[in-house]
DNA sequence: CTAGGGTTAG
């Protein structure tokens, strides 16, 4: 046994001094000094939160000969993994005689909440080959840290394993089953261990509502909960509403998100950050920046996530200088920013024009808070100077920027969508060649390359590519808009003015662009530029088309007061949120536009943010 | 003694 290697009591002169040491008087000890029993040394770990005490409790325990007692080393192992002190948890588990099931899961969850994953499942694959079982904490655990990592492949692996010991039917580890394929995109998956339950409670309804929520599967979740209040075992609590929210925003489903804030207030969560951080992502998505201001203004010493939230919230409405002011805000309050906060600070500034801050920003991080800045933090800055034309640094940047694969395909798709929009067709066949090097976004790169093409008169590569795709068999799926009208969803097709009522709409538009023209908007609502090339090739150049035809035959059929709900395909910056606005006071109807696409489909039509600038 | 769920971005 290491004993003396343990730190802070190796040189300890008490140590020699044996067991009559123990005898302690108040006088000369701060801390309980009754030590006579196992039971009491337990006690006193179990609510041990300071180091030094723990290691003077380790020290005792030592002098007491309990070290090899594996039930009191277990006791002292949590005690130091509360503490996140890895090290000594790891230690004294690698001096263990004995150790136990107990031992094992204990140090893998240390590792695990210290976000240290692949060392947990390490730590998992060391016991599987000695003699000691898993049960099914360690199972849990150990799925815990695949969902962690995302790790589908050893996650899969972990599940078989699962069934082999017969956990299957595990409330706890089928929750971290459903948790885990979730996290790792597998909603199929998720959704076949959830149906597998014979029992299921609130957590397990959150695994799957959860999973559900982050894979743009909001109306899965959304009927989830409706089934789960149906049930009325058990009340929603914090953790749900937070991803029923979620959903709503996904959706843009303001009405739906209000109903939830409505549980959220009944049930007692308002106090909650997250929920509240969901809450203001909800109101922002669905359009109501001033709800996610007040809201944001009521939480009463709201941490980083909920600041996050509220920055990005602004940024997205064009308010750049909001976004930058509650940054400064939350640094004058000793609050510590996080990736993700960086993250929604380029963001902001990339969406309204603030380049020069933004890279401000980006140089500050590690120098002034510490925080290396990552390829999402460079994909953000590729987009800003994208936008605002500087295409060759956008460039330069993206080049030396290290990414993954999933990553790679973003950054260059974020480029590829830059220099089409300002023409720079020699980037743009570049980045169409990185983005189907690497097997991603291929449609969007031959669709979106030949669109530069054509922008640029180069007809003939613009006809090669549609060609090439042809031949290939590369197909680009058509985007599409919907708008929910009480209880029925109009879907609309990227350039489809044949419908019903086509020319109303038509005609409707005109109307609307010649009354917001009167407001001095200069943007236009009709009449957008076709390169037609091939039939998918409008879809990528008409997106926000359907918008308008969304738009419109929303106005034409519904009575007033009725909420209009309009989405997909635009990022909110100044100008089309200013042209939303003046379209809903000239309407006097509420309109949310949501985006519903993950990639690239910045700036189209209306949303040109050049105009701005 | 050890276990599961929530927010923010692209």
């Amino acid at each position: 046994m290491g004993l003396l290697s343990c730190p802070g009591f190796s040189s300890k002169p008490s140590l020699k001094l044996g067991l009559k040491a123990i005898s302690f008087t108040p006088k000369n000890c701060s801390f309980p000094y009754f030590f006579h029993t196992r039971t009491h040394f337990i006690q006193t770990l179990q609510s041990c939160n300071d180091y030094v005490f723990a290691t003077l409790t380790h020290a005792k325990i030592l002098k007491h000969g309990l070290l090899n007692d594996t039930f009191t080393a277990n006791h002292l192992i949590n005690c130091y993994v509360r503490l996140q002190k890895a090290g000594q948890a790891y230690q004294l588990f690698d001096e263990m005689p004995e150790p136990n099931v107990v031992s094992y899961t204990s140090l893998m969850s240390g590792y695990v909440n210290m976000g240290k994953s692949q060392i947990c499942l390490w730590v998992f694959r060391e016991m599987r080959k000695g003699t000691v079982l898993p049960n099914e904490f360690t199972f849990a655990t150990a799925v815990n840290a695949c969902s962690m990592l995302a790790d589908l492949k050893t996650g899969k692996q972990i599940h078989a394993h699962v069934q082999s010991f017969g956990f299957q039917c595990n409330l706890v580890v089928c929750s971290s089953l459903v948790d885990m394929y979730g996290k790792c995109n597998e909603v199929g998956l998720a959704r076949r261990v959830f149906e597998s339950m014979e029992c299921k409670n609130v957590v397990s309804w959150t695994s799957m509502i959860t999973a559900c929520a982050q894979n743009g599967r909001g109306d899965e979740a959304l009927g989830l909960f409706r089934e789960f209040n149906w049930l009325a075992w058990e009340y929603p609590n914090q953790f749900m509403l937070a991803s029923v929210i979620t959903a709503c925003a996904n959706l843009g489903k303001l009405v739906s998100g209000k109903v939830t804030h409505g549980a959220v207030i009944r049930h007692g969560h308002d106090s909650n950050d997250v929920v509240a951080s969901a809450l203001v992502d909800m109101y922002a998505k669905c359009g109501c920046i001033l709800y996610s201001d007040r809201l944001f203004r009521r939480v009463p010493n709201p941490s980083v996530i909920p600041y996050t939230s509220m920055i990005v919230a602004a940024g997205k409405h064009g308010l750049g200088k909001l976004s930058l002011e509650l940054f400064e805000e939350m640094i004058a309050r000793r609050i510590k920013p996080n990736g993700v906060t960086f993250v929604g600070v380029l963001h902001a500034c990339s969406h309204s024009g603030l380049v020069d801050e933004g890279l401000e920003y980006l140089n500050s991080m590690s120098r002034k808070h510490g925080i290396v800045p990552e390829a999402k933090h460079y994909i953000c800055v590729v987009d800003m100077l994208g936008r605002t034309g500087r295409l060759d640094e956008a460039y330069q940047l993206a080049k030396s920027t290290e990414v993954n694969n999933d990553e790679g395909a973003v950054l260059w798709g974020t480029l590829l969508s830059a220099s089409r929009l300002h023409g720079r067709v020699e980037i743009a066949a570049e980045a169409s060649k990185r983005l189907i090097e690497s097997n991603q976004q291929v449609a969007l790169a031959y669709v979106t390359l030949s669109n530069a093409y054509a922008l640029a008169g180069q007809w003939e590569n613009a006809q090669s590519l549609r060609t090439d795709m042809k031949r290939t068999g590369v197909y680009k799926e058509p985007g599409c808009s919907w708008v929910e009208i009480k209880d029925s969803t109009y879907v609309f097709h990227a350039g489809d003015v044949s419908g019903e009522r086509g020319s109303d709409i038509l005609s409707l538009l005109r109307e609307l662009e010649g009354k917001m023209k009167e407001r001095g908007y200069i943007g236009r609502l009709t009449g957008l530029v076709f390169i037609d090339v091939e039939e998918e090739a409008k879809e990528e150049m008409v997106g926000l088309h359907s918008e308008k035809l969304a738009l419109a035959f929303g106005l034409i059929n519904i009575p007033k007061g009725v909420t209009i709900r309009i989405m997909k395909n635009l990022r909110m910056c100044r100008d089309c949120h200013e042209a939303f606005k003046w379209i809903s006071e000239i309407t006097e109807r509420d309109i949310v536009v949501r985006d519903v696409n993950r990639f690239h489909h910045f700036d189209k039509g209306l949303c040109t943010c050049r105009d701005f600038w």
